[in-house]
DNA sequence: ATCGCGACCTGGTTGC
DNA sequence: TGCAACCAGGTCGCGA
């Protein structure tokens, strides 16, 4: 599921669970999580234990939860990586690979539940749990991954080709619109490019070319400056709008996707509408196969470029 | 140096 | 019904 938005998400959930408590122990279920971890599985467990999280932090599709020491656990998400809050002895969801158990919460004292209280026992909903302390790391595919980053509280080593996202108060959008326009490459390709700019997949690329009006193979070093720049603010603002949806439809126990739910009605005006009316033009969407996968878009309204001449 | 492709995984859905 | 093929929102490394 993870682009900026998601990843975002789970970070703000992380925020609020992992800071200020240490690691007791770690369990690591598969290996294939921890493959970049240089020391391997038992090395990854034995590192860990004992440190003390501070708070998480992001950029484009990574995370990164820093250590009290300078260090930081560096965690991608891949395809279908999830964190997971539970009591340690709540059944396993399938696919979860490695598990963390989590000291006290050190931070300030949350208010407890009136459970006696007749007010309560209208709502079945069960909020809060003060038994939770062991967050797991779930990935189907295992594309994702996680690894201790010597140093890395600041900013992993890791990430150094990676570029800063639109949401980075550092984000300079002169520099990004000339990173892209150096580029011969088509346009969705480039903002796939996570060294360029970060944070944009598949289904944020689709809406920002839509919202632009851009076909995806039209070559990067062809956009004016100003539609350069009229495009990264559609993808900002189409990765804002979705991330302002997305922080309402969680509960904040879960520090994730709870993988069903609602989350994913976001309005899309492109990806996955193949052969849906255009919300502009009325026009059937399309899809085709693009960088071997699919991309959507609006035949009337997002033409084909000619070829470069030259 | 840059570009494009295949590999890396599991599991749900589609079509014959 | 069975089974193969296809599809999934990401990234990396290799060869050209």
């Amino acid at each position: 599921m993870p682009e900026l938005p998601e990843v975002e998400t789970v970070r703000a959930g992380l925020a609020g669970i992992v800071t200020g408590r240490r690691i007791e122990g770690v369990t690591v279920l598969h290996p294939r999580p921890v493959r970049r971890h240089p020391g391997g599985p038992d090395d990854f467990a034995t590192t860990l234990t004992g440190r003390t999280f501070i708070e998480p932090r992001r950029r484009g599709k990574y995370l990164w939860l820093p250590f009290a020491d300078g260090d930081a656990l560096l965690a991608h998400l891949g395809m279908s990586g999830q964190f997971r809050f539970d009591e340690p002895d709540a059944p396993l969801l399938p696919n979860t690979r490695v598990l963390f158990d989590l000291g006290p919460d050190a931070g300030p004292v949350v208010e407890p539940v009136e459970t006696t209280s007749p007010a309560d026992a209208t709502n079945g909903v069960s909020t809060s749990s003060t038994s939770a302390t062991q967050l797991r790391f779930v990935d189907q595919r295992m594309f994702g991954g996680l690894s201790l980053s010597p140093d890395g509280a600041d900013l992993p080593a890791e990430l150094s080709h990676i570029g800063r996202d639109p949401f980075d108060p550092q984000f300079d959008p002169a520099a990004a619109v000339a990173r892209i326009r150096a580029k011969r490459s088509a346009i969705k390709r480039v903002l796939l490019d996570q060294t360029v700019v970060s944070g944009i997949g598949n289904i944020y690329a689709d809406e920002a070319l839509w919202r632009a009006r851009l076909h995806y193979d039209r070559p990067a070093d062809s956009l004016t400056a100003a539609k350069a720049r009229e495009l990264l603010g559609h993808a900002r603002d189409v990765m804002g709008d979705a991330l302002a949806q997305g922080g309402t439809s969680f509960d904040s126990l879960y520090v994730n996707v709870n993988g069903s739910s609602g989350y994913f009605e976001r309005s899309l005006a492109a990806y996955g509408r193949e052969g849906l009316p255009c919300l502009r033009c009325g026009r059937p969407m399309v899809r085709e196969p693009f960088m071997n996968r699919s991309s959507f878009r609006c035949p009337n309204c997002q033409r084909r470029p000619r070829r470069r001449s030259s």
